[in-house]
This record gives structure tokens, C-alpha cells and sequence, in this order.
DNA sequence: ACTGTCGGGACACCCCGTTATT
DNA sequence: AATAACGGGGTGTCCCGACAGT
């Protein structure tokens, strides 16, 4: 019956995302999905290989699901730093939620530093994503928008790491900030630059 | 005997901050840890109450490490902006064995995010960093060296995540980059602002 | 559909025999054989209700098969010694392919010992062999041409445990050694007996 | 402690023998072992890496055994159709316990066919007993009292085949049969040989 | 006749921490 | 201070069989 097993597939699914952002994969048993998904250890087999499938699976959707989104909006833009700056200014969604994909995401790294073959699989849209930004940027600068003296692969670094950084400190303090604003902020300080300019 | 007993203890710590890093906490057993120091599990258990015990000592070890370093260097500062140029000319050490460090400490991160007593401890470090920043800033703003438009905790954010984010990308091409000089090049940018400034 | 029905079954029975053989009996999954046989499971028990069930059949085919054959050549013997010699001279077939035909024979066997009911049908074969050998025997001692001291019944056990013995020697050095001979050779030994008779 | 810990040892190797005679390798689970044994599932892992360790360990006890008690016999033979019948009539101990022994070393040896690095070692002892007993038929050739035209290769395969087959035969009607006596009556038929000789 | 999906129950292995012993 | 033995309690994985659907 193909109806019931696309909807068993996506409740494993489910419920292994909730308890690997509540207690972590290794702290998550195959028990506790089954439990939670409502369905038996036969059906958590039928569908995934492993629970490290599970895992990626979770993974693939979600970056896919943020490759589609980014790839939109940055095609969008006109001028560049307007573009990064309104790019800014639409991540709520990936805040909203972020402290447990976030952590999900860290434990994908971090267990992918460990296995050579996957490793490539994790780093790849690090990659896109830094090629994307230093295109962005040698935009910028033959536009003449952008100093022409910045590296652009430094600073396509800069912002992936004010990304990656915002996104980690989120779930320092998940509630008490909202990061969204710090997030416009920073680029906006970013591109007009921290230093007072002399009259 | 004393001296035999020191010795141990710093074997076991030395195993497994190896193992920790290169297997991770979880997938490191505790027998591991022993075979790799050469120690009994029987000595294990005399100088540690538990594994986890000694993931802390690590982490002490190199929080307390880091604190004076970098206190040492926030405080030499003379002028706000030149300071920080200056302190982030001098993170080779953190960046040299980071890739290992860095994962111990994320792994601990994500640990104490489940367990709200440890919460605190975990993000004490990072709460002083943050006031520290902050203090730098306004103090950068009261002297007029700093845009008094800035936000000194957003911008405090914003160095940390500047920080936490190019720590992070040190481990996704570690071997590629000298990221002692992204992140110079980084704070510069950041001090400069992007944007080309009208003649 | 009456012809896909047996062939399917055919498969299944072919692809079990060769997986029983390669891994073991408890070490094949029903799925490894699906897989082997190109059937699905569903298929496979709507033909079969058990993985014993298709053990079963393949111990059937052999036997009977075994039985036709033995029945026959011993009927045709004419006068006793001769008639087990010729019979010696018939077994390549047997020791041809026995290697794993024993091998699935002997699982069965120690899976039988420990199921009383199906116990007395694995013995089974084995008393009607000892039965013809005895009456053998014993019409050989009628007849004259055997010494009429020896015991039927252990002379048919020794005759059976020579076989028995030799297959599964066979089996230990299953390429060294040209098994046919060994058993002519063997049984000639029987007749003629090992030591050397004074003129 | 050094005395408890070979009591631990000896009573799982005691529970696991037994289990793995009743109900098979496969069939006992470590489990049932650490029960019968009153010992827990640590102290098991402590003693064997492994259940096949547990299986091993029995078999290198019992073909020691084996070894230093037919050595013994085989040595002490003056004549040699008397020596083997002699030693034929001390294999009391062999057939007391073999059905289950017997069993146990059938499926030591199934599982050794399918692992080459174990398949030598457990060949090993089949292959000395068979050199053994070819030197015997040779000496008995040399000092006279053996047909001077049998093979002694040949003749060793078959009284290792009657040993074989007896003892598999054995456990086939474990009761019934006093195997001791249908030993000897073999030996000493092949000594005498099956045929009537005319006066 | 044949398929995909599912159920539930083991099982081997391992692991962290303790305790008797030296 | 250090050891070997030990205690239990999971864990992921897999497997045999069932059954609704075609």
C-alpha cells in the first residue's frame, strides 16, 4: 500500500527529528523513534537501513530546503549590498527553530569529521555557499557598490562566519535575544563599517 | 606515591583528549581511554569519578587557557580599534590544534544543552567574552574612536560570531587556508566597512 | 498461473540449496534466499510456510534420490562380495557435489536431534540402510561366501560407518584426494581383510 | 582474585558445553549461558571476547585431551594388529558423553568450513591422526604382520572413516548400543577380514 | 500468484561504573 | 595507588513470518 508506507517513511521521519534535537542521536534510541513515530522496530527497518539514514535523510531535506531558499533570494537581488542586506533581513525562518536544527546540523559535522567518505557530502554546500558569496562580492566590486580593495573569498568567508557564528550563539541564548535584528545589524555594520568617519 | 599518581592522572587526561577528538565523547569508551593511556580501568576510576568528570577537566584546562590569554591581550589595548586588529594578530595558537579543541568544545556544548545544571557553567565563558566585547565597544564609542551609532552588545555579538564562525569554518578546510590571516583580514573589514566610501 | 508457480518454486528450492550450502542453514536469511532466488518474500511463503519447510523439501529430493539409486545397485548384486564391490564402484556421484550435500545433511541431522518429532524421520533413512546391509550380510553367510562368524548387524554398521566416515573425510580434504578409489580400496580392505594370512 | 576468576571460567565453559550440546551453538544464546552459569553477562565478556571464544576454548580442551590420550595408547603398542585392537577396546570414554561431544565438534566443523583462517586449525588434528595411524599400517608392513600390499594411506582413511562413522553413528541410536563392543567387532572384522577363507 | 509493508521479539556485543584484593 | 573481576542494563540490528492489496 503505497499510501500507508509514505506516511509511516514521513512519521519516522518526524519523530526522529523532534528526539534527535531533544537529546542528541547517540542519546536517541531506535526504541524511543519507533515509540514516538508510532510504528515497530520491523517498520523503522523496512524504511531506513540504519538509524544513521534516518539521520540523513533529515539532513538531505533540510538543506535541501535551505539550498532552494538562499538560491532564490540571492538571485533576487539588484545591487549588491542591498541585496545582502534585505538577504539578511529574511532569515527569520532560519532562526525560527534554528536551535534545534542547528544542533542537528553540529552533530552531522561533528560526526562527519570522523568518516573520510561522508565527509565531502558535509562539506559540499559549505563550498556552494562560499562560491556563491565570493561571486556576490567580484560582483560588488566591478559594479563599483563594493571597495575594490577586499578580497572577495576573505570576505565571503567573513560573512558565512557571521552566519555560522549568529547561528551558534542563537542557541547560547535562545530565548533572550531576537537574533533576527542582530543579524540585520551586523551586516548593516558590516557594510558601513565600524569605525567613526571623520568629517 | 605522589609523583606516580600525577603522572597517571595526566596520561588519562592526554588519551583522552586524543580520543575525544578523533572519535568523539560518546563513540570513546571508557576502556578506550584506558588502553590508549596505558592505566588500569580500577586507576581510571580512582582519579575520576566518571568520564564525564574528565571531559570537564579538559575543558577547564583549556577555557582557563584561553581566559588569561586573552585577557592578557584585551587589556594591553591602547586605542579600541588598534586593539583588536592587534588581538586578532595573535590567534595562531588558538587556530593551531583548534580543529581538535574546537570539536571537543562543541561536543561539550551540545552535551550541556540537555542538561540544564551544566547550562550554566557552559555558557558562563561565552557570557564574560560577550560583556568583555561589549565593554570594549562603549569604551571605543566614550573615547570617539567608535561610530556612536553602533550598538556595543550587537557588535559584541558580531565580533564573537566573527570568532565562533571562522573557528568553525578552520575545521571544513583545515589545511587549505591560513585562517590566522582570514581573520585579520577580517577584523580590518569589519573596521573598515565594506562599502566604498564616496570621495 | 500453473508454469511461472513451479518455477518460482524451483527457483527458491535451487538458490536455498546453494545459499544452505555456502552459509549455513541458520546463517541464510529467507531474504538472502528471495534475494538469491530474484523472488520477493511474499512469494516466498505463499509457496513455502517456512524456511524448515524448504530445508525439508531439499532434504527429500536427496534422499529419495539416494534411495532409487542404492536400491537399484543392490538389487542387482549377485553374489555378495562381488555385489558390494561393484556397489563401491558406484559412488562418485555421490561424493560428486557431497561436500555440500553432507554438509546440509549433517545440519539437518543435529537439527533433528534436538525434535523428537522429526527425529525418527531423519533416523529413518539411516535404519533402512542398516537393515539391507544387515540382511546382505546375512544372505551372504547363507549363501556361503562370508564367514559365518561375523555379526550381520555390526558388519552392516561397520559397512555404513565406512561410508559415513569417508564422506566425511571427503569433505576435509574435498580436493586432494580421489575419493572413488578410497572407498573401492576400502571396501576391498573389508573383503579381503588387513592381515596377512599365513601360505 | 585469582581463584574466583577460574571458577568464573570453568562454570561458563561447564553451562556453555552443555547448552551447546542440548540445544545447539546457534540456539544458546549468552544469555542462557550466563544464566546456567549463575554468572553475569560482564564476567562472561570478561572471560571471552566472544561465544565463538567460548566454543573454541571448549574444543582446544577436548582435542587436547583427545590428543594426550591416544598418543598415549598409540605408543604403548607392541604388535600392531594387536595395538589397534587394543586401542580399540579403550574408547569407552570416547563414545561416554560423545553424542553430545560429537555433536559439538560437527558443528565446530560446519562453521570452520565456511572460515578458512579457522578451517586449518581444524583440520590440524584430522591430519596428524592420520599420519599417525599411516605410520602404524607402514611398521605393520615393515615387521610382517600386515598385508604387504595394502595402501597405508588408504588404510589409515578407513579406520579413521570407522571411527568417524561409529561415532556419528552413535549418536543416531545413542541408547540402543553398546558402541564400545561395535567398535572392537569392527577393528577386529578388518583384521580378519570379511571373507570366508577356504580350508 | 505475487508484492510491499509491517509486527514484534530476540540476540550478540558493549559499556560504565563498583567491588573485592593486593 | 592500582588491579582484575564483575554487575547489569541497554543498543543497534536483524529476522521470520503475517497480511492487506493487486
Amino acid at each position: 500500500m503505497q499510501h500507508r508506507s509514505e506516511e509511516t517513511h514521513a512519521r519516522i521521519l518526524n519523530a526522529a527529528e523532534t528526539l534527535f534535537a531533544k537529546k542528541g542521536f547517540d542519546a536517541t534510541g531506535v526504541a524511543d523513534i519507533c515509540a514516538a513515530a508510532g510504528v515497530s522496530k520491523g517498520a523503522f527497518y523496512h524504511h531506513f537501513p540504519t538509524k544513521q539514514a534516518v539521520f540523513q535523510a533529515l539532513l538531505d531535506n533540510w538543506l535541501a530546503q535551505l539550498d532552494t531558499h538562499l538560491q532564490a533570494n540571492l538571485e533576487a537581488a539588484a545591487d549588491v549590498p542591498a541585496g545582502l542586506v534585505a538577504m539578511a533581513s529574511r532569515t527569520e525562518h532560519i532562526f525560527e527553530g534554528a536551535s534545534s536544527r542547528a544542533m542537528i546540523l553540529l552533530e552531522f559535522w561533528m560526526q562527519a569529521s570522523r568518516q573520510p567518505e561522508i565527509w565531502k557530502l558535509a562539506v559540499a554546500p559549505y563550498q556552494r555557499y562560499l562560491e556563491v558569496f565570493e561571486d556576490i562580492f567580484t560582483r560588488g566590486i566591478v559594479e563599483g557598490s563594493l571597495n575594490r580593495e577586499l578580497e572577495p573569498r576573505s570576505s565571503a568567508r567573513l560573512v558565512i562566519a557571521i552566519g555560522m557564528g549568529l547561528l551558534l550563539q542563537s542557541f547560547f541564548d535562545p530565548s533572550g535575544t531576537n537574533w533576527q535584528d542582530v543579524t540585520e545589524d551586523g551586516i548593516r555594520i558590516l557594510m558601513n563599517g565600524l569605525v567613526k568617519r571623520e568629517p
